[in-house]
DNA sequence: CAGTGGTCTAGACCACTAG
DNA sequence: TAGTGGTCTAGACCACTGG
């Protein structure tokens, strides 16, 4: 006996009608952002399918960032994103409060450990070395949007930890206390999905994807100073960036 | 009668036990990029879970970039990023060729169009101005790894599609041609989900997440020459920019 | 408490790929 | 033809949220 099926074959798939007719929604303005849309009995019986289908629509929206999903509480059209330079790094705080936004950082952890191979080649330090570390997750409106690691060799600023104004800026903290200024930086960004501890502080799921800078930032002199990574929630965030030098080909 | 499930409550979902235990595999070496991972049926009766909840892990996985689905084929580890500049934009097919790949450019199509209002805005000309549009899908060892549309007022560049040329460099035939260098460009990166566009050319699920490019490039004297938007394989590039001048908070 | 999303099952038919 | 992934069903129990 044949499983009746609501299709037939070579049409459209019936979770990805479903995820078309809530992005005409969204992009007609009849879904918000913030808004809830329908549960998922609610949309299996809409369009006369299982549960399972329906969900597979809104789990595939989630993934891509359109929707946010709250157990109990039911699925919601994502907010708009939120742009940062990559250009003129003015700091996490003065850049939300810039928007009209109440930023807010969180200090998650601070120690030092041994700089070990890989970061010793990029601090340009030995590999026994102590690095101070630094992880601070920064919130907008009480919403944790991204997730900073900084790495500072112990030798060019001693006892940093017990400076005030880290969950601040890092740099105001170093050019005041150390007169360390960094002038430029070497950054790499990419697309990765979210890890156990990204997602834990991040309240994503694991498998966001979140846009991930790792920065080495140095002084005049070319001396590195800092090695960053940061975890920024890919459906919140851009970055901007200005191209002054061209090469030609 | 309630039907057996083989975990407790509270304990790690089998799907994500699954998920760990590939990424554990992909992590220690024995999945190399290119290999073949376990079908749906073997991983479901390896972790005596249905086919349904090894899919998952594996969906989960394939969302995130780690794990590539062929129909028919088989589920296989994804190869490393590719690294590009946003600093110097030596041009994709310099950039590829320098690493030792063979790149290959596929012009989808050449036209003009009216700039309408959000790209008159951008490139400072009038509404109903027209635009030459150039949509270029970028190919890595036959594999697509970008597209690329740019628009350029026709004013500017008067005949610009009948230049040859153009499946290399936009940026040559401007300079060679027209005698306009550019200068500098202000770029906009953000992830964003495959539409049905992007994925037929990419080949990739609608959803992906791919990294979005958004560039208004100038001349010397200021003044816009081209508008671009490019979607990249978030699972195959990355990008890197410097910082040289740095704001101070 | 009812409603939501999260997990899971044991089946089914299909399209695509390779030998 | 056998094996793969793609779609879909009709159930089930759970944890979490709110009133």
């Amino acid at each position: 006996m044949a499983i009746v099926t609501a299709r037939k074959q070579n049409e459209t798939p019936l979770h990805n009608r479903i995820r078309t007719h809530l992005l005409a929604a969204m992009k007609s303005g009849q879904l918000r952002p913030g808004d809830r849309v329908p549960s998922e009995w609610q949309l299996a019986e809409q369009f006369a399918v299982s549960r399972m289908t329906a969900r597979q629509a809104l789990s595939d929206l989630t993934m891509s960032g359109y929707l946010q999903r709250r157990r109990g509480k039911g699925t919601f059209v994502a907010p708009e994103k939120l742009e940062q330079s990559l250009g003129n790094l003015t700091g996490f705080t003065h850049d939300i409060r810039r928007r009209g936004l109440t930023p807010h950082t969180q200090v998650l952890g601070a120690g030092s450990i041994p700089a070990g191979r890989r970061m010793a080649l990029a601090l340009d330090v030995g590999p026994e070395e102590s690095l101070y570390v630094l992880e601070r997750l920064r919130l907008v409106d009480g919403e944790p949007l991204a997730l900073e690691t900084a790495y500072i060799p112990a030798r060019l600023a001693p006892a940093l930890l017990t400076c005030e104004g880290l969950s601040e800026s890092l740099y105001k903290v170093l050019a005041e206390h150390y007169g360390i200024r960094l002038a430029r930086a070497a950054q790499v960004v990419e697309v990765v999905p979210a890890g156990p501890h990204e997602s834990r502080h991040l309240r994503v799921g694991e498998g966001t994807p979140l846009l991930r800078l790792e920065r080495v930032a140095r002084d005049a002199t070319g001396r590195p100073v800092e090695l960053a990574h940061s975890y920024y929630r890919g459906d919140r965030y851009r970055f901007t960036t200005d191209m002054s030098r061209w090469k030609e080909e």
